[in-house]
DNA sequence: TTTACATCAGATGTCTGATCTCTTCTGTTG
DNA sequence: CAACAGAAGAGATCAGACATCTGATGTAAA
């Protein structure tokens, strides 16, 4: 038993434990897996409360269940790191085995424009903030970021840092965390600004993904712009079947 | 009692039912639903069934659901034709208003190509057929697509048809279904093939969408490059917190 | 009047244990 | 050897109970 309990859904809890055996390879590819009532047991949960997390599972792909026979590891835990799936910059570039870092370009703060009441649904004499950065991997520049937030949802000596994730700094206070993201894609060719920031040919293709951050009440906290060097980074997605 | 039965799982029909009756305002926005005893009962279900298929309402963001309080309908059901959703390109054409139309530039049948063999795992000698077709709206082109395919998937005379779709040719046996697709995205400024037959200035990005496209038993059965204008087309996609 | 606390009803979360149905294996029979 | 019947094991569904959380309401204290 640990000190801190978990205060999550017992069901959550379970999903996260059965990932993490699967990662750690306690159960291997294909077959494996132990029955409901034997799976259920060791677990020391009920088999109804297994069955949530096996359905949830199943629906992300990580197992498959056949009526009659059993539950399967799938193997190829590999999409996981899609562009469906919200991560920072930084894990990005870590995840490549580079090491990411953070120029800090400029930050301001203002009363809020047509745009930005439109995007946050803020109030017209609202304080947005807007950062602009250069993200690196081994010191060279990958990401062009231009992140937009209204000031309310930073802590008030935010500017002075100049440093940190804004992601970080935002759900700091512990009221506001962001649940997921809608990203629009947009590849570009040469851009006046970002280009020469990024220092590559006007040849080199830039993709800019323009990401709506919200949080669990679904309001827009985060609006960002980021200009990705076509030639360093690669996404892809899992398009399911509808 | 209808007469054809469904033999898929009950949770499953339940989900469809859900769907069908947010779709038709027999549930409104917010509030709305009945507590999972009623409902479940209402259904002629039983409470946990029910429950299987809320959970993964919940998982698609169609519904909430909170402790002690209720289950809600989810407003918005508006991303649902983003990137992550496998929709075929005319459908997307024909969303945005305009009538989708294709020429097809070439076919051709080759033996595997060292390549095809790593993509499909193929036989050396196998078959494989290329098609090469420009997708128009309106008349206009906008999408020029390069799919590959094993010929042992496509009907015999799939060649001499000239038109329709490759996805529904590949289905029509029944034997095969496409299940989901992966696809990787990127941004191409010029291309030297892809610029000339869209029609379109050098300056004038194009996105690149690579796509595996995979059955049920995960094999891959199709291979598709499809090069998008992309002052013509933008895609989207919710990305979840993980 | 306002605030703080206790209580309660109703909803979802979890558990138990049973039955139903599907798949696979195995042994029998012709 | 093939076809069929049965058994065993697994997931699918069910029924009902109890646990826990939330929101509303009533009541007493400030």
């Amino acid at each position: 038993m640990t000190i801190k309990t978990d205060h999550r859904h017992l069901y959550l809890q379970v999903i996260d434990r059965l990932k993490d055996d699967i990662a750690k390879g306690v159960f291997k590819e294909k077959e494996k897996l132990p029955s409901e009532f034997e799976l259920a047991k060791s677990l020391g949960i009920s088999r109804a409360t297994l069955r949530e997390a096996l359905r949830l599972l199943e629906e992300e792909n990580v197992i498959v269940r056949r009526h009659g026979v059993g539950t399967f590891v799938n193997s190829k835990p590999v999409f996981t790191s899609g562009i469906e799936h919200l991560t920072s910059i930084s894990s990005m570039i870590r995840k490549a085995g580079m090491e990411p870092g953070t120029i800090y370009l400029s930050s301001m703060e203002a009363l809020s424009s047509e745009d930005d009441i439109k995007r946050f649904h803020c109030e017209i004499d609202e304080s947005v903030i807007t950062i602009e950065r250069v993200r690196t991997a081994n010191g060279e520049p990958v990401v062009y970021c231009v992140d937009k937030v209204p000031a309310k949802y930073l802590p008030s000596d935010f500017l002075s840092r100049q440093e940190g994730s804004i992601f970080t700094a935002i759900e700091e206070s512990g009221e506001i965390r962001v649940t997921y993201a809608v990203t629009f894609i947009d590849p570009t060719g040469y851009h006046e600004v970002a280009s020469p920031i990024l220092e590559c040919e006007p040849e080199t293709a830039l993709l800019v993904l323009k990401q709506l951050h919200y949080n669990d009440k679904d309001q827009v906290v985060l609006y960002s712009k980021n200009y990705f060097r076509a030639d360093k980074f690669s996404f892809h997605v899992v398009r399911k079947r509808v």
